[in-house]
DNA sequence: CCGGGTTCAGTGATAAAGTCACACAGGCAG
DNA sequence: CTGCCTGTGTGACTTTATCACTGAACCCGG
């Protein structure tokens, strides 16, 4: 049973019929739900888990630009639904998820009948374009020490202190080399903020980077 | 008179009220359209001219994010009008524009009642999407003297072979720092492809950066 | 036309990040 | 145990960013 927020505002009728069309599905963790020059065949909402969003570029290197979560919406296939373009990214699932494909025709419905509907994919399309301008600014302007602190720290918001990845992941994660993760994480280790073994980085109190100043 | 692919779109009737709800205005280069913090009133539909958008981040430093030109939508207000929030990044003027506002209500019947009208919005988010995640890649991937170098030669593809800009304004359409830019314009003026003066790049016969292998 | 202020551009020194090449360590299959 | 594959560490070097400053070009009032 598909439940989304953006089902639950549809009025009882659309929302029956909506449901009928619409058949979750579960993938796996590392399981591709779409890749690069793709073709998309319809909208997904994610209905649980995590899906990480990545592109490979003309370099040859791999960024993140953003994950999709429980409730989410995966704005980007609309584009390629309405342009009949092929995906530039390629999305991947990271912990095991659940999803529901809302085929073409269903969608063309929902957004015509349901102002509810409309606003949740314009809200959504908002969202994904604000994430993608932080990131440019990130990338742009941000150190990387500090990016990685970042990124560590709010897997240690999330509760994780052990986080099995390898540092090759970190690079793809902040649109850099592994080679640089794996300094940063040294110098890192060195000051005790965390410790570090094969395929693992374990969190032990990571505070600011504390500038020298 | 408003001129716009996307009200061409609809229906007699429907054109007709939108027309009138609608006013075109021109704005004068250097204008601000709306800058970061800014609530927004509306769909800017850009009938003419160039403008650009940028943002400037935590750091300090600007980076143009994307144009927009005549048949533009500025979707980017969407997401603004649709949850509330502020703008996140400024829109300046760059060539003499003509755009017009869809107030939020004319917006909603729009979006109600024309199916073209929907088409022509999400295709134009698509495209934003698409925009920044090819910058973002650029911006993490590609090497400042290569993206220079295309900067360059996109306006000379343009016809423009004299470009009346400052070191400082090429370094935030490329999000670096102005020091940079001026080193890498030195490097092409010594090898004939530009040729320099205070606030003008001139292009002579700009090929590629040819890397000596 | 001159002086003084402002905006632009050039440059050296240094730090941070990316690239290349390669050594080595840990874990797993045979 | 022995390879083998994947992941990590590191040196050398290039590119980019940052800081601090110099000087040139332009603008404007007197």
């Amino acid at each position: 049973m598909a439940r989304h927020s953006i089902l639950d505002t549809l009025h009882d009728s659309l929302r029956k019929d909506a449901l009928e069309g619409l058949q979750a599905m579960r993938f796996p963790p590392g399981q591709v739900l779409f890749s690069a020059g793709e073709h998309c065949r319809g909208l997904p909402l994610v209905l649980d888990g995590s899906i990480k969003v990545q592109m490979t570029g003309a370099s040859g290197h791999s960024i993140v630009l953003y994950r999709m979560g429980a409730d989410d919406i995966c704005t980007l296939s609309i584009g390629c639904l309405m342009t009949g373009r092929g995906y530039r990214a390629e999305a991947i699932v990271e912990e095991e998820a659940e999803a529901a494909i809302i085929p073409r025709g269903l969608f063309d419905r929902l957004m015509d009948q349901s102002a509810e509907f409309r606003l949740g994919i314009m809200e959504s399309y908002g969202r994904r374009l604000d994430d993608l301008m932080l990131l440019v600014e990130e990338v742009a302007f941000h150190r990387m020490d500090e990016r990685l602190a970042e990124w560590l720290q709010a897997r240690a918001a999330d509760g994780q202190s052990v986080l099995n990845i390898t540092h090759q992941e970190l690079a793809v994660e902040l649109g850099t080399a592994r080679e640089v993760v794996s300094r940063l994480l040294k110098e890192l280790e060195r000051r005790g903020h965390v410790r570090l073994a094969r395929g693992r980085v374990e969190l032990t109190g990571l505070r600011k980077t504390a500038s020298p100043a």
